[in-house]
DNA sequence: TCAATACCTGTCTTTTTAGTCAACTTTTCA
DNA sequence: TGAAAAGTTGACTAAAAAGACAGGTATTGA
């Protein structure tokens, strides 16, 4: 008993497939950075065997082709996002929802720069690769958030505004300082983006959303 | 003279150089399109020759290399940018300047998403092309527009926000309709996006920011 | 211990890519 | 008009790319 534990320790309890799920999750990473950075095309097999330090072929091993690794990064990407956002549902005031929703992302964009940016890459290449999600989970989640922004304006809770620009303005100015970090380290006159200029980001933006919208 | 204006209309006057201009610009159209939806690495010369309808060799007799021609297309861009920006500069009235340059901002979404999907590109890989520019011309301006910013907080014209923030909501909020098109014309339920509804987000945009930074 | 299964990778092939070059046509202006 | 300059391009080369595959090694449970 005592072996095998020190053995589970270790090693951990065998389970068929154990390793696949590390390797992919090895070869995933590297893959969504190289393709976060150079996009679909841009992206090179060998770069992304280098940068997790495996042979290339260890890949094909994983993924039937390029595009099955591709496929399998936002994915995977996609699952990540879904897990952060998916706790902010429903609450009845829009100043809580809002601002918890602004630190979500910002502290999104903080934690998980180069998923922001593979979407970002996508989305200004067409998103070819997205169009399935895209019709779907985003489309219906965006219609609920709408008529959650209207029922609230019919209850003079907040000005009356486009529901989809105030969202669209959320996720720019959130994302903004994942994808756009060169620009605003340049801008900062700093070395790399602390914690502290990520909270003052969501504070502001904060600030003008809520006071912009007529939210109290 | 009649005929010489005849021949004038149909062909131009004579310029040394003027089909050098046209050929460059007919390549450098073509080239910031692919370079915008594909990256500097994913861009393929043959897909410009062909969207340029010329052969691959005729696009390597203007331009040294596929990294001069990026140059030159980023260069092109970046003299299209200052040129539309260049006028928004001095007034007292924050609500006058800054309507107006969330104005122009949404325009030049409208009028030229390619040229904003190229940056964002280049700033989502780590500006790695840009950085001469970044160092130099990016820093001047910003550095002058958050002085006149600090002036309007200072003389109570504007809430006490970190005008960094300010203006990277404004950018990131006009950019992210010429950026992230697809996601937003889903969104919207519409085949593309039409003046109108460019019009409708400057005005919220313009709602938001002014009311949200206390500006009268 | 021992098949059976999972995992690994050096080497190869084919396709695509950037870039070259020499021969060619068009344009210009003296 | 005619020679020089500018512009054009098909055919080529060398490098880099994705992917296939055979022949390995490691891991497992019985």
């Amino acid at each position: 008993m005592a072996q095998h534990m020190t053995k589970s320790i270790i090693r951990g309890p065998y389970k068929p497939g154990r390793i696949r799920e590390q390797s992919r999750d090895l070869i995933l990473q590297a893959a969504q950075a190289e393709f976060a950075c150079h996009g679909f095309r841009g992206a090179t097999m060998q770069h992304i065997a280098e940068s997790a330090q495996v042979p290339k072929a260890n890949i094909h091993y994983y993924f039937t082709s390029k595009l099955g690794l591709y496929g399998a990064v936002l994915e995977n990407t996609l699952n990540l996002w879904d897990n952060v956002f998916n706790e902010l549902s429903s609450h009845d005031e829009p100043a809580y929802v809002l601002s918890r929703y602004i630190d979500a992302k910002i502290d999104f964009s903080r934690t998980h720069p180069t998923a922001s940016r593979l979407f970002a890459k996508e989305m200004i290449s067409g998103a070819p690769h997205l169009s399935a999600y895209l019709q779907q989970d985003y489309r219906q989640w965006f219609k609920q958030r709408m008529s959650v922004f209207e029922s609230w304006v019919a209850q003079g809770k907040m000005d009356d505004i486009d529901p989809a620009h105030v969202i669209f303005m959320i996720w720019a100015s959130t994302q903004y300082y994942a994808d756009f970090e060169p620009q605003i380290i340049i801008a900062n006159d700093t070395e790399q983006l602390t914690e502290q200029a990520f909270l003052d980001a969501a504070s502001s933006i904060k600030h003008i959303i809520l006071k912009g919208c007529g939210i109290h």
